[in-house]
DNA sequence: CTGCGGTCCTGAAGGC
DNA sequence: TGCCTTCAGGACCGCA
């Protein structure tokens, strides 16, 4: 499920392949996934991408924007059409490697838009359908949704964290995914953060003392880096890929999430699984107290 | 205001 | 083998 560390990939790799290019047509082939006129957007100009916690924002020429939620299973895919192709049915290549994306032909099954842009096509296939791009104006933008500090920026500092933790007795792990507190975390980072920190998932956050909240803090910020350095992670059941059709790697390193009856890497304790919030939650008994 | 549970949706997995 | 049920999961909505 794209979280932070993944939609900072997908912004990533968008800004190199289309920043800059016009929009020429929107194919909608699931009328519910976007919302808005396409004609509103048809013919503008891509000047820049952004992210706000999970959202993706493409801003567009004039005042108007395409803010992108993906949700459990939204992927965005860039397909080049390949400029020194002499072929009759022009070759794709992604972002210049001539792979085929995961395999399989687009439009997909789970295709619901194709945005037709100069020199490529960008498809948004979600399987389950709950993401959503909406066409907005550029003041509207913070409107979309209230969303706490980003865990990058200065003002997410301890005292922020201790503030609002001493307001409720809530697990942990719930406030950490609640989006009006802290943007961009989901269910892999919490468990991830949780683990690097040493604290229980199901600690009340009001419990948590100083000293553990500035290593909560250190670890939200640590393994959200890492997630981007990898690429994102594309774990099993999970639909997240890059927008050049790779999947991330961050799978590779996972502390706790999904690892369920394996051993702690830090001390061979057997990881445990509950159910919190109705999520997977994960931890190693022994190293989180 | 807070907190909880239902809802959307599909494919995989489990039960018999 | 095959049908039916259950489950995962982010964010929103309605209700207590």
């Amino acid at each position: 499920m794209p979280e932070l560390p993944e939609v900072e990939t997908i912004k990533r790799v968008l800004e190199k392949a289309i920043v800059g290019k016009t929009i020429k047509n929107i194919e909608v082939r699931q009328a519910k996934i976007f919302q808005g006129e396409p004609r509103q957007v048809i013919g503008r100009k891509i000047e820049g991408i952004e992210r706000r916690g999970k959202m993706l924002i493409i801003k567009l020429s004039g005042d108007k924007a395409l803010a992108v939620h993906f949700k459990l299973t939204g992927q965005m895919v860039w397909i080049e059409e390949n400029p020194k192709s002499k072929i009759q049915n022009p070759k794709f290549v992604i972002l210049g490697h001539p792979i085929p994306f995961a395999g399989t032909e687009l439009p997909a099954k789970t295709t619901r838009v194709i945005f037709e842009i100069d020199g490529g096509k960008l498809f948004y296939n979600d399987l389950r359908q709950f993401g959503w791009i909406k066409v907005v104006k550029l003041d509207q933008l913070d409107q979309l949704d209230q969303l706490g500090p980003e865990p990058f920026d200065k003002e997410f500092t301890t005292e922020y964290l201790g503030r609002i933790f001493s307001r409720t007795s809530k697990a942990i792990k719930l406030v950490l995914m609640d989006q009006t507190k802290i943007a961009g975390v989901g269910n892999i980072y919490a468990n991830e953060a949780l683990f690097e920190a040493g604290i229980l998932p199901t600690r009340p956050a009001k419990k948590l003392g100083n000293e553990e909240i500035k290593k909560l803090r250190e670890a939200i910020i640590k393994v959200l880096e890492e997630g981007i350095k990898y690429g994102g992670s594309s774990a099993k059941d999970e639909a997240y890929i890059k927008p050049t059709g790779e999947p991330g790697s961050y799978q590779q390193h996972f502390r706790v999430y999904q690892r369920a009856g394996e051993k702690c890497r830090k001390c061979g304790t057997i990881i445990k699984r509950i159910n919190l919030g109705g999520r997977g939650t994960f931890w190693c008994p022994k190293c989180q107290k």
